[in-house]
DNA sequence: ATGCGATTGCGACTCAGTCTCAACTGGCGT
DNA sequence: ACGCCAGTTGAGACTGAGTCGCAATCGCAT
């Protein structure tokens, strides 16, 4: 178990504010870091009661607070209620992109929209702080399962006029 | 009161599938295009309720369901819970600015950013079939205020390194 | 008028997340 | 090593947003 950069930023981040590194919160940070990159709370709370304790679901709820706030973890607004958490890469960003088939989470980061928004909020004056950007859809694997049992009827819907794909706002 | 193109989409939408165009579903259908842009389903209940009639909030989130499938009205996550919903104006697009302040919400459409999407979507094999983009930030008319307040130790905070306004995600 | 599926209001329910509080540490000060 | 006490924890009550089940009603074609 190597000394983990993102540890030695928590431990500070605790230091500076006098709250402390207990059993529950290193539990909680080891399992974060071993696996998943996208998990949602409650997926860690089983996965912490199984393996290491009783941990209770408010303290699951605490911590990841403290690890969003300390910026080793981000919050994200992914699938249809409620949060998932990620770990994030120090320095890093990246958006999202979410299969409604399978769940399965693709991330990209695209400089020129980035800097596009930035445009937009120079344009309105704006000062942003944070910001979400995701497209859901159908990811490269469901493609294919997914035309072929809308088989017969979407060869009609797909003649639409105007050609190129529109694209709605919904989540 | 005049005929509202989008009236007649909804009553073609009902038609199509056997469904009513009752009372209830007028007055909220009314109600949503007397006034608010972006509002909550909460926010309309309450306001049908003083002019209207005992609805109930059930029949509320149904008719919404029922207005966003027929393409009419956009569910939105603005906001830190729970959507919000909006009129869509036809074929038109738009994503949001949202001030952490004030709760203001502008819309922009840029259409380089959308393309780029597109880009991205294409590299990965994605097929989108819709997308969120939210910033959130604090608008023109609430910086003046924010920056004031922030006055003193905000200076130093300014000057990190490396300049560029970082941005992380969030929402 | 009658019939029957669609619709409604109500209230119970779910789900994710928050709060309260008494019991329990962690770790500095001695 | 010992004690203290702010910080922390688990359990469970609670909240807010939205959903569900159902009996009573409604709308409309016959
Ligand atoms: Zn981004
Ligand atoms: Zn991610
Ligand atoms: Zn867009
Ligand atoms: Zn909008």
């Amino acid at each position: 178990m190597k000394p983990h950069r993102e540890l030695s930023i928590f431990r500070k981040y605790l230091e500076k504010r006098g709250l402390k590194l207990t059993s529950e919160r290193q539990a909680l940070f080891d399992e974060l870091f071993a696996r998943h990159e996208h998990f949602e709370a409650d997926e860690l709370l089983v996965r912490l009661r199984t393996k290491h304790k009783k941990i209770s679901r408010a303290t699951i709820y605490r911590t990841l607070d403290l690890l969003v706030d300390s910026g080793i973890v981000g919050r994200v607004r992914i699938g249809e209620s409620g949060y998932r958490y990620e770990r994030l890469r120090a320095g890093e960003h990246h958006d999202h992109l979410i299969c409604n088939e399978c769940g399965r989470v693709i991330e990209f980061f695209e400089p020129a929209i980035e800097s596009l928004q930035d445009q937009v909020c120079e344009k309105y004056g704006f000062l942003a702080l944070s910001h979400s950007h995701q497209l859901r859809g159908i990811c490269r694997q469901c493609r294919p399962r997914v035309s072929s049992r809308e088989a017969g009827r979407a060869a009609a819907a797909a003649a639409v006029p105007g050609g190129k794909l529109r694209i709605l706002p919904t989540a």
